[in-house]
DNA sequence: CTCAGTGCAAACGATTTGCAGGGCC
DNA sequence: GGCCCTGCAAATCGTTTGCACTGAG
C-alpha cells in the first residue's frame, strides 16, 4: 500500500478527531488541506485503510457509515436525535466472541453491539422546550 | 390505520417466513398474490407496520434493510458469506437496557446487538479445507 | 363521502465504478 | 518505469417522494 499524500492526510485528520465522522465529513476536513481531493478518493482510502485494519468502519442502524481512527475493539453510543456517535466505556464482551455453533447451524465469529441513547445537548434542547420542565414532582 | 388488501397480504407473507426478507423479497412474495402491487407500497407498508410495532425493521451492518414478522425483542445472526439472517436464542440483555447516563453524557435507552457468523450451507460450500473442529462454549 | 392508501415514475442520497492521466516506490 | 492511485463524471442501488387516482370505513 502506497502512502500517498491523500491517504496520509485522511488518516491524520481522522486520528485528530473523536467524532467518528462520515465520509463526507472526512472529505470536508481533508479538503481544507487538499482542495483538489475528490470524494471518491476519500471513500476509496477509507475503504483501503479499514481493510488493512488501520482504521475502523462503523456500520450500524441503517444510517450513514462512520469511521473511527481507533482500530481497537470498543463499543459506541449513538444519539437517536442528532446521530452523534461517541465511544462508551463498556468492556468488549469476549464471551460473545468465542467461536461456537448456534442452534441454527451458524458458526459464530463475532458480534456487533451499539448503544442507543440521547446525548447531553439533545436532552437539554428537548428538555427546555417541553413537558419535563413544567411537571410537578411525581408521586406515582 | 386502514387494513387494506396490500397491507394484509404483506403482513401475512412476512409472518409466513422465518428468513427476515428484504423489501424487494417481500415485494416478490406479495407480487405472486397481487401482481399489480408496487414496490413503493411495500416500502410504505413495511414502514407503517414497523412504526406501529406490528413487525420489526432490522437495520444491520451496512447492508440492505430486512424485516421480521416477529415484533418481540430477540437477536439475530448474519452470515458474512451469503448475508442470510436467522434468529439466535440468546436472552436479551436487559441489564444493558436499564436507562443510565454514560461517561460522555449520553442517556442510554437501549442497544442493538447482532452476531456475525457463517451459516451451515456456506461452511459446507467453502468448507473442506478449513476448521471443522467443534467450538467450545456454545451461546445458544 | 372522505381521506388514507395506492401505482407509477421520477427524485434522492450514499456509495461505487470506468476511465484517462499522474506520481509513488 | 510500472502500476497503484487519483480526479472527474456518470452509474448504481436501495429507498423515498410527488402526484393524480382509488377504495376502505
Amino acid at each position: 500500500m502506497r502512502m500517498t499524500c491523500q491517504r496520509r492526510v485522511i488518516l491524520e485528520e481522522l486520528r485528530g478527531v473523536c467524532t467518528h465522522p462520515t465520509a463526507d465529513q472526512v472529505y470536508e476536513m481533508v479538503r481544507r488541506r487538499l482542495p483538489r481531493v475528490s470524494l471518491a478518493t476519500v471513500y476509496r482510502n477509507l475503504e483501503t485503510l479499514s481493510d488493512c485494519g488501520i482504521i475502523q468502519k462503523l456500520e450500524m442502524s441503517g444510517t450513514q457509515r462512520r469511521y473511527d481512527g481507533n482500530p481497537a475493539t470498543h463499543y459506541h453510543t449513538r444519539c437517536l436525535v442528532c446521530g452523534r456517535v461517541a465511544d462508551i466505556s463498556v468492556e468488549p464482551c469476549r464471551l460473545l466472541e468465542v467461536p461456537c455453533i448456534d442452534s441454527n447451524g451458524f458458526h459464530i465469529r463475532g458480534h456487533r453491539l451499539e448503544f442507543i441513547g440521547v446525548c447531553r445537548d439533545c436532552r437539554e434542547a428537548e428538555g427546555s422546550t417541553d413537558r419535563t420542565e413544567a411537571g410537578p414532582p411525581c408521586i406515582s
